[in-house]
DNA sequence: CGAGTTATTTATCGATAGATAAATTATTGG
DNA sequence: CCAATAATTTATCTATCGATAAATAACTCG
């Protein structure tokens, strides 16, 4: 109950150090602050999450959060700008075209980099509820999904295959929704990983191989390769 | 503001009637009416939603609720029951297992039923919302899913490919990722439908089929035989 | 140092939202 | 038709929550 009221402001409190460190940052060191925070706290109880709990994390008194955002809806925005769109790396789009590897190769590194980056506690939280909200950002950012990475592993999956590319015959829907297939397993495995916090397979980069040669060469492919036991025991047949 | 008030109770007022239909339901009666409506409710609003709107929708004032549920939380106790037990269907599994057709149409028409009853607006949102509350109902129902569902899926690859049964050698972790793959699929395209609202293809039972082809054959396999290649859509039908 | 600036806190308003008690009115049985 | 039962409403309590205004205190610069 009065476990608080000492150390209000900033920082970390070093056990030797008496003073309070740093009151009174400069502006633009609270809101950064004050937004990353945000993004945690908002990831772990939703939007509905209350301010004061917010400032009390921050370590600031709620109507602080009013100097720096003049609603909780703006501070709410910031925090979408923040995890969909800086945390965007526009590499992963020239990463997807480059033919100098294969297109299982690719997917691969690319997976991995993406899962780590966008797959995460956060972004996974934040996304869900800002969708569950009607926020427009994630309509947005599934269009961005959709013209810049799966286009390009559609395109790509028709380069190795000899087939038309999307300039000549348009990239269907049945071959969006099959990458989308890929991409909603991996991003479905951080959900139960980060939301439903059930058992998953732990090992990351071995789900997301699994889940790309699946997609190349079919399960029973992957099953007849996966046998183990001292060299393809029904390999030979 | 003062647009309500009359027409307090019950169901759909006709034009021309002028008696408000049946007040004073049967408890069991008016219990159901509340319990669908919250359904309906909360999928859309999230479990945030307030007590008086919900009695406005189902038509009676909001002290009534409390007659019927002590707290809103044993109202959405019992939404969860509704939702995630009261629509599983015990056919899935003997489908899953039936020999008789092949794996591939089996889980075809498996899709078909499940997408249709579970994947659907309100299950999905339901399922989403109860998620990030960490409502336990969603663990053990992720349980389920991987006891009843999916290792009979898994099993069933087994056999289909002259593979060891589960009894002789135990499902991998890997084997049952790839199967979350496309059960993820199928989830994610509904969440794109029905969270996000973005465009999807229209067909559910050719994205569904699409789906399961491309984890049979994987997308290459998939992508030449979708080829028009001369004048056949179709080949294998 | 001392005054001005401003980051931060204290105090508080007004609306909302879950919950309860008491009044009311529809229904049933004799 | 009347009395008893109970479904439903009216009125209200209390805590919460976003937001604002005024007071306070830390930092800067001459």
């Amino acid at each position: 109950m009065a476990d608080r009221k000492e150390q209000s402001a900033g920082a970390k409190v070093e056990p030797g150090n008496e003073r309070p460190p740093t009151r009174r940052l400069a502006p633009e060191d609270r809101e950064r602050l004050i937004v990353e925070e945000a993004i945690r706290f908002f990831a772990e109880v939703g939007f509905g999450g209350q301010t004061r709990e917010l400032a009390q994390r921050v370590g600031v008194t709620q109507p602080l959060l009013y100097r720096y955002f003049p609603t909780k809806a703006d501070l709410i925005d910031r925090v979408y700008q923040e995890v969909f769109l800086g945390r965007w790396d526009p590499q992963w789009e020239s990463l997807l075209e480059d033919s100098s590897q294969t297109l299982r190769t690719r997917l691969i590194t690319f997976y991995k980099s993406y899962s780590k980056v966008m797959f995460s506690y956060e972004w996974i939280r934040i996304y869900l509820f800002a969708g569950l909200r009607g926020a427009d950002i994630n309509r947005r950012y599934i269009k961005r999904v959709e013209e810049r990475l799966l286009s390009r592993i559609c395109a790509a999956f028709r380069e190795e295959n000899g087939l038309p590319p999307p300039d000549v015959e348009p990239i269907t829907s049945a071959e969006t929704e099959m990458i989308w297939m890929m991409h909603a397993g991996i991003f479905y495995y951080c959900v139960r990983k980060y939301v439903y916090e059930t058992k998953v397979e732990e090992d990351v980069d071995a789900m997301i191989r699994c889940c790309v040669d699946a997609l190349f060469d079919g399960v029973p492919a992957v099953l007849k390769s996966l046998r183990p036991a001292g060299g393809d025991i029904r390999g030979t047949e």
